[in-house]
DNA sequence: AGCGAAAGTAAACAATCGTTTACTACATAC
DNA sequence: GTATGTAGTAAACGATTGTTTACTTTCGCT
């Protein structure tokens, strides 16, 4: 079976998501297996193998997602209010699309925790939180909106993905998660709306 | 010298902040005091009696902090809207003070980092994390919102909490503080201004 | 002066850590 | 049919984990 080093990444992102990497043992992770520990050594050179396979792995998957998703596409052209909103419609759809991604996909979800779990721990994990989930987001949001010609895209920006990030949290402490979703998706609404109407006006 | 389970506690909380609980072992705490580890057993039953006398101690720090802040106070009384813009200017500058406190404050930031890295470990560090910096704030702001009879209580603590918590963790990944602390300090204004619009109407 | 508690050291404790070794079962290829 | 490489086990490795013990030093108290 081939699958063996792919079923020990998972358990070990699993593991690695609820306790850290420090606070999960190697021995822990075959054991989640049924196997001995002695295995894993036959698909990663050592502990920290597996974990720097998941960080590859999800940048892996980030940039097949970004290439799917073509959000920015075309920027700041010179075209009709109507152009516009639907590039709004574009924005909150893909931010939508974002959430439940890093709230309900089997690898994006324990991956978030993991970073999270992480992030002061090096300079380089505390940049790759930054960039997938802080910083990162926070950014890509202010382009596209400096793109649409928005007065403020920064402070626009924060309004925006600022809710989303908090719902992170409100999520992974919610046993119903539907209605943390469906929140998520009235403040997503509300912000079409809203910037829909701002567009009219900014022009 | 009686400062020696001081110095404990706080070089504890630093490097649990940084590495969490399981990274941090006794000989590195101890190292770090320029001691032996067995000095700490003169002070601290065992290491995760260190951790819990600094979760009891920001229980007692939080709880002073609370009683000396009187926000809330008096609830849903007949008067003017003079009265109610005063109950917002309080609310923003109770929202500038507890930024600053979790973000610089010596203790309550190395707290908060430490819930942080902690909040998926144990039911029990999910419901303080929660509770200090997740649901419970935001539950407080709903409800001194729904005391003002804002319409939306909820979603305007989101929107009010939410840039908050998201500039925590822009905070932590910044080398200049001081930029985070004024744009908290920006957009704060915004929310004191667009609240009291909202105020007007509303009545 | 002498006693006793407090605070710290050095060393040892069993247990567990991540890792390596020697060996077995079982494929597939020639 | 025999060689080869893969995937797994069991056991051992030295290092480190959290904790305890025996001993020393130092301080306040009467």
């Amino acid at each position: 079976m081939g699958d063996t080093k792919e079923r020990i990444l998972l358990t070990a992102l699993r593991l690695f998501a609820k306790d850290g990497y420090e606070g999960v043992s190697v021995s822990t992770i075959a054991g989640e297996l049924g196997v001995t520990k002695g295995a894993l050594y036959k698909h990663y050179r050592n502990k920290r193998d597996i974990f720097d396979s998941i960080v590859a792995r999800m940048e892996r998957q980030d940039a097949e997602r970004a290439g799917e998703y073509g959000v920015p596409e075309r920027t700041l052209e010179e075209t009709p209010d109507a152009y516009r909103d639907a590039s709004i419609d574009c924005i909150v759809d893909y931010a939508k699309a974002q959430f439940r991604y890093w709230t309900e996909d089997g690898f994006a979800a324990p991956f978030r925790k993991m970073l999270t779990l992480e992030q002061y721990g090096s300079a380089e994990m505390e940049r790759l939180y930054q960039q997938y989930l802080v910083s990162g987001p926070l950014g890509y949001m202010a382009d596209l909106f400096a793109a649409l010609n928005f007065p403020q895209p920064q402070e626009e920006a924060v309004k925006f993905y600022a809710p989303m990030f908090l719902l992170y949290g409100i999520y992974d402490g919610t046993e119903d998660k539907r209605v943390v979703l469906s929140v998520m998706d009235g403040l997503l609404e509300n912000a079409r709306k809203r910037l829909k109407g701002a567009n009219a006006e900014c022009g």
